[in-house]
DNA sequence: TTAGGGTTAG
């Protein structure tokens, strides 16, 4: 590091190459008074202009050096600070700041302004341009954008093509995206992780395995990096594919990107997801390099795990690691109160977010609303919500009609959901959520209503669905499902260990059939539900002393869960089943969330 | 001076 003294120095350099790597090594040491103090003496000596470089005045270093200090205000100031006529190089660097920095709005206006001057696009400013209107993801400008380029000598160009995917995709136009990605000319590993990236974002994670393994065979050594392995992990952890996940770890193992911090959270991601929290806990102790990402993946592993006490020793081992706690973090730990009901902690928690100089979102409050709401605390749940800051998203409603349901509170459930319609949601799990309240309370007729009208709006209930990886297949379940090859065996199983379960004392528990009929058929309206049916599966495919793995889209309910104690009691076998919002892990007619869920 | 950006839950 050179040594600077100022304002009143005589060490200063005097060249402006010189200066300019002092502004290089100034920003990569993020220091900002020294640098400020440069830019005034820049601007009183004159040396502004200067030429640093063939086509780079050292105001364009000055630039930069603000964007790296993530303060694109004063990158502009420094523009505006050199004089006119600026070169194109200057209002690249500004573009870039301002792109870099979040602020969308103003690049766009400074690409107009560049633009109206007469300084033509290049394939340094319209990557930033496009990287700025995929942050605004308005399919129109996205379009223009494009258009322009197309006249540019740049539209082949990897930089500006891949940043034009890139806006694309975030624009909710992935066959555009797509189509432009097809055509390239030339495809580096960043414009084959921009375009796996938009597909895994969309969900299509079918797709974006394919493309994954299409880049495998197309990017010449040393092929793909440390963003597609995190990126495609992700998409294994999001449809818990383990065996095809676990694969792609051995892939990283043996190009050593499993040191990366990032490949490593997202690895940490799946083995919980999958439901293999102890090999989540094992990774986390082996990396070579933490970062608050990887405390993070360990916290909501544990929490999803109900060990909320490895979570909040996470917590203090992280700050003692000399990391600041983060927006995920905390809504990590209000995640793991809520799960243990533990309200006291989660408040503690919640006015610590101050402390670290946190602004509290809208998620934070849905998770103290839940937490409150699934503890019997209604009422004050929705005093909570009245003195929010923010407006109440649908999320803080659902999160009331939750706790509303599970402590048959069908009048305070109607108001959270009159409440949540407001808010202009359509989704089919306020309906349900609504309807399963009033079924809850005994009120059928309600219920009833509730469904109607979700049918009326023409919304559809999400199906509920479970499945069993075995053999690197998936097998997928509805409630009733007889499709299954094995089909018959597993009623079969399911009426045999049936018995045996009722004789132990099991006694369906029907109050969740929104139905209003008679004892046999809600019996058998939730006896076959689709966790049931996977687990049948897995008494005949998982062998003995293994657990077997269910995963579930929606909630598992009430009767499903005394079920599966019963079963894992009268089976002898350990059952692992992951629901839409965390890990159940039976064994011995015990869960591992203590029936708090 | 230019493109992808990772962890929450959904």
């Amino acid at each position: 590091m050179p040594l600077l003294r100022l304002p009143h120095t005589p060490y200063l350099p005097t060249s402006a190459p010189a200066l300019a790597n002092l502004l290089l090594s100034l920003s990569a040491a993020r220091s900002l008074p020294k640098g400020q103090q440069l830019h005034a003496h820049l601007l009183k000596s004159g040396l502004l202009s200067s030429p640093a470089t063939a086509t780079r005045p050292l105001s364009n270093h000055l630039i930069t050096f603000y964007a790296r200090c993530g303060l694109p205000l004063l990158s502009r100031a420094a523009f505006d600070d050199s004089p006119s006529p600026r070169p194109a190089a200057a209002w690249s660097s500004l573009l870039a700041s301002l792109a870099q920095n979040g602020l969308p709005l103003p690049a766009i206006a400074a690409f107009r302004s560049m633009l109206l001057v007469a300084v033509p696009p290049s394939d340094r400013s319209l990557p930033s341009a496009a990287k700025a209107a995929a942050a605004l993801s308005s399919p129109s400008l996205a379009r223009s954008l494009h258009a322009l380029a197309l006249k540019t000598p740049f539209a082949e160009d990897v930089f500006v093509v891949s940043s034009l995917v890139d806006m694309y995709a975030k624009s909710a136009l992935l066959a555009e995206a797509r189509r432009l990605f097809d055509l390239m000319p030339h495809r580096n590993v960043v414009s084959w992780s921009t375009i796996i990236y938009g597909y895994a974002e969309a969900g299509l994670d079918a797709d974006a395995l394919r493309l994954f393994k299409m880049a495998l065979a197309e990017l010449e050594p040393p092929g793909v990096n440390d963003f597609t392995y995190s990126c495609i992990i992700r998409v294994c952890s999001t449809a818990t594919l383990l065996e095809l996940g676990s694969s792609i770890h051995a892939h990283c193992f043996k190009t050593s990107f499993d040191s990366s911090p990032f490949v490593g959270s997202s690895l940490i991601s799946l083995y919980s997801k999958c439901g293999l929290v102890e090999e989540a806990y094992e990774l986390f102790d082996q990396m070579p390099d933490r970062n608050i990402g990887a405390w993070n993946a360990i916290l909501i592993a544990s929490a999803q795990h109900g060990h909320i006490h490895v979570a909040f020793h996470r917590f203090q081992e992280m700050k003692a690691a000399g990391f600041s706690p983060n927006f995920i973090t905390f809504l990590c730990l209000l995640t793991a109160c809520s799960h243990a009901g533990l309200v006291d902690e989660g408040k503690r928690y919640f006015a610590l977010t101050s402390e670290y100089g946190i602004e509290p979102g809208a998620q934070h409050y849905a998770a103290m609303v839940d937490l409150l709401s699934r503890a019997g605390r209604i009422t004050e749940a929705v005093a909570f919500i009245e003195e929010m800051p923010i407006e109440p998203t649908e999320s803080v409603w659902g999160a009331l009609i939750t706790g509303c349901r599970i402590h048959k509170d069908a009048d305070t459930a109607a108001y959270a959901a009159t409440k949540l319609f407001e808010t202009g949601s359509s989704s089919s799990g306020a309906h349900m959520l609504l309807s399963n309240a009033y079924a809850a309370a005994g009120r059928y007729a309600d219920a009833a209503q509730a469904r109607k009208a979700m049918r009326d709006r023409g919304v559809r209930k999400e199906t509920g669905l479970s499945w069993l990886e075995t053999a690197g297949k998936v097998h997928t379940f509805v409630s009733g499902d007889r499709r299954h090859p094995r089909s018959d065996e597993i009623y079969a199983v399911l009426e045999e260990v049936g018995e045996r379960m009722e004789k132990a004392g099991y006694v369906p528990d029907t109050s969740q059939v929104l139905r209003d009929v008679g004892g046999e058929e809600k019996r058998a309206a939730i006896w076959y539900h689709s966790e049931r049916l996977a687990i049948g599966l897995g008494f005949l495919v998982v062998p003995e002393g293994q657990p077997i793995r269910v995963m579930k889209n929606l909630r598992v309910c009430v009767d499903c869960h005394t079920a599966i104690k019963y079963l894992s009691k009268c089976t002898g076998r350990a059952i692992v089943l992951r629901d839409n919002n965390r890990f159940h892990r039976f064994e011995d007619g015990a869960c591992s969330c203590g029936d708090y869920w």
